[in-house]
DNA sequence: CCGAATCCTGGACGATACTG
DNA sequence: CAGTATCGTCCAGGATTCGG
């Protein structure tokens, strides 16, 4: 046992989007949807600098499973598959827009060597 | 490789706040904080509902780290100390507040079959 | 070439006991 | 009361390999 298995009753309304959050990728993919729209595996993965093949696929399961994010492949040869943010996505995108902006102006401002 | 393991560059800015963000507790110590004005830890400890006291203090410390919360001991017996936001705590908190009453309506409204 | 599946490790988190 | 010390567990996430 562990964790929070059976932890669903006080501030459990957020428990599912702080795990979310609570992953390290999971806010800039979100931007990054927002930003393009759509984007394949590899476009993400070059937009963020850094990630791994792995985390970006459990982050986008993830995603997809808390019905932020669709995924539609093409059985085209190479194959294509493509990430776009559904409408609690981009409801999801505009609440985080906030946070990312506020923090890179305050790292901004700080960054004086 | 050997080159730059550590990718400083890009998306940087916000890096210190996704490492803040993705702490399972932060969100809510800050909210709580931000409701409250003033808690000691114990008051914390309480608010937030099977946070063990090292997880607490650890977090703490980090918002703390990141100039987001205040420590004010008061030399008494017992001993008192109290948490509170600073400036910069209030607009994150400002910041976050979006997302967890989104997170919080939208669970409630799934919540309800 | 695109993307998923496997393996491994660091560190986050929890439980408990203890000190000033 | 306010933490620290210690120990153990678990999982995110990086490196790598595999399938198509």
């Amino acid at each position: 046992m562990a964790h929070d298995t059976h932890n669903e009753t006080c501030i459990c309304p957020v428990k599912g989007i702080i795990d979310l959050i609570s992953k390290k990728w999971a806010l800039l993919i979100v931007n990054a949807l927002g930003n393009h729209g759509t984007l394949r595996f590899m476009e993400l993965s070059e937009e963020l600098n850094g990630i791994s093949p792995k985390s970006l696929s459990d982050t986008l399961k993830s995603l997809h499973a808390e019905g932020l994010v669709v995924r539609r492949s093409f059985p085209s040869i190479p194959p294509r598959v493509e990430y776009s943010l559904t409408d609690e996505g981009l409801e999801f995108r505009n609440v985080i827009l906030p946070i990312l902006r506020w923090a890179s102006r305050r790292n901004g401002a700080r960054h004086h060597s």
